[in-house]
DNA sequence: TCTGGGGTCCTAGGACCC
DNA sequence: TCTGGGGTCCTAGGACCC
């Protein structure tokens, strides 16, 4: 199908950097990271005058400071982000219904049926980033293209504060000398893999014979083809008809490597807790419970997970089933980083339990959920916790928070 | 004082059932 | 007693994205 859709990709430039930038003069035009507040943290995002420097997203704050000795440390504030993204939310459903959060700070829109009321797509785009400059100071990078591969390839060809247009009559000219690793999907074992074959360019990609591709990728092989070629049909999917959320899951790096089991779990209670909080909050429940972890060389770490009759979302559950995936294995270092997730999700029809006590129970999780959310993750937990004051590392929200937060999911 | 945390999707192989 | 094959569920691990 070869369609006349017209598709935005914004992309926030240097996002919580920039947040951080605006919300504080002092740091404007200087060397900026964001930074997790807690354990062995890594750069989350630097402003453009510490990319300039060297300065990149995954490094230590040491190896930031080596590349940059005068950058500024800031510890990242979930609120500020997630205020400042919902708020670009409502700015793109002024244009259209149909916008899909990728990330905290991508989204797509299509205005496809838009273009009649505002003109052209440039002239949304220029409304849009006008609108973000002057309620939140901050710049963002967008494209427009017939698709959604397209519009994201597109959005990342000028930063900051740009704006590119690809129009379907330039697509071949723009792919032929284009690298592959700029399409986003083609990661380094990808790129490694196509470069063996001597292909570098998109042009290169997409001329290349199918049969090849497929013997060499399987089904994937065709999809690499279409992405050379520029073609892309999947369709923006707004928020409200998403499929259903398929995993919930915490991990955290310890402040220290750790092989007390007692201290081990204790972690995997506090993670039990946040993973059972959240999938409450989503009113999911599940019956795998996936064990992660990390030995204290970084390199080795292994994944368990078990699958249970019952589908369960209660904090005490979730610790029981990953303690009995610990009592399989017999640590071999001490533990650097440990993760719980749980999936195999169906969402949970709301029932009070027959029994009094699982009543009880369950108010009790109620109650204790409503504190958290409203005081911070954790105000209140488990007698179990209390006696250690050590949290879990980093409070910094991941990228790839989404603004629309809890996802829709059919009730089965 | 090296190297975060949240996800999705895909594949391969084994167990088990019909 | 011997045989093939399809389907589903499960675990483990890897690639990729932000």
């Amino acid at each position: 199908m070869t369609d006349h859709r017209t598709i935005l990709h914004i992309d926030m430039n240097a996002f919580f950097a920039s947040v951080e930038q605006s919300a504080n003069p002092e740091l404007r035009g200087k060397p900026v990271a964001v930074v997790g507040g807690h354990g062995r943290t890594v750069i989350t995002t630097s402003s453009y005058e510490a990319r300039a420097k060297g300065v990149k997203t995954g490094m230590a704050i040491w190896e930031g400071k080596r590349a940059c000795p005068e950058l500024i440390i800031v510890v990242g504030d979930n609120r500020k982000y997630t205020y400042t993204s919902t708020k670009i939310n409502d700015i793109f459903h002024t244009y259209t219904p149909t916008v899909e959060a990728f990330s905290i700070d991508e989204s797509w829109l299509d205005v496809t049926h838009s273009l009649s009321i505002f003109g052209s797509a440039e002239n949304i785009a220029y409304l849009i980033k006008a609108r973000i400059r002057h309620l939140f100071g901050i710049t963002c990078s967008i494209g427009v293209a017939p698709n959604k591969l397209l519009a994201k390839l597109a959005s990342d060809m000028q930063k900051p504060d740009g704006l590119t247009v690809i129009r379907p009559e330039n697509v071949s000219r723009i792919l032929e000398q284009m690298p592959i690793k700029e399409l986003c999907g083609i990661g380094k074992k990808m790129q490694r893999h196509l470069n063996m074959m001597s292909i570098y360019t998109c042009g290169e990609l997409g001329r290349c014979d199918a049969a090849r591709l497929t013997r060499k990728f399987g089904i994937i092989g065709t999809r690499l083809k279409e992405m050379g070629r520029g073609i892309d049909n999947v369709p923006v999917v707004s928020f409200g008809k998403e499929d259903d959320v398929k995993s919930v899951g915490h991990s955290s790096t310890l402040e220290r490597d750790i092989d007390n089991p007692a201290e081990i779990r204790r972690f995997i209670l506090q993670l039990s807790e946040m993973v059972g909080n959240r999938a409450r909050r989503y009113n999911v429940s599940g019956k795998t419970i996936h064990l992660y972890v990390r030995y204290a060389d970084f390199f080795s770490s292994w994944g368990k997970q078990t699958t249970l009759k019952n589908y369960i979302n209660l904090s005490d559950e979730i610790y029981l089933a990953a303690l009995g995936i610990l009592a399989t294995v017999e640590l071999e270092q001490p533990v650097r980083l440990l993760g719980i997730s749980l999936s195999n999700l169906k969402h949970q029809a709301e029932q009070l339990p027959l029994f009094e006590d699982e009543r009880k129970k369950r108010f009790a999780t109620q109650a204790m959920d409503r504190i958290n959310d409203r005081f911070g993750r954790m105000s209140v937990t488990f007698g179990s916790l209390l006696p250690g004051k050590e949290k879990a590392g980093s409070h910094v929200i991941p990228p790839s928070w989404r603004p629309d937060g809890v996802k829709n999911i059919d009730v089965q």
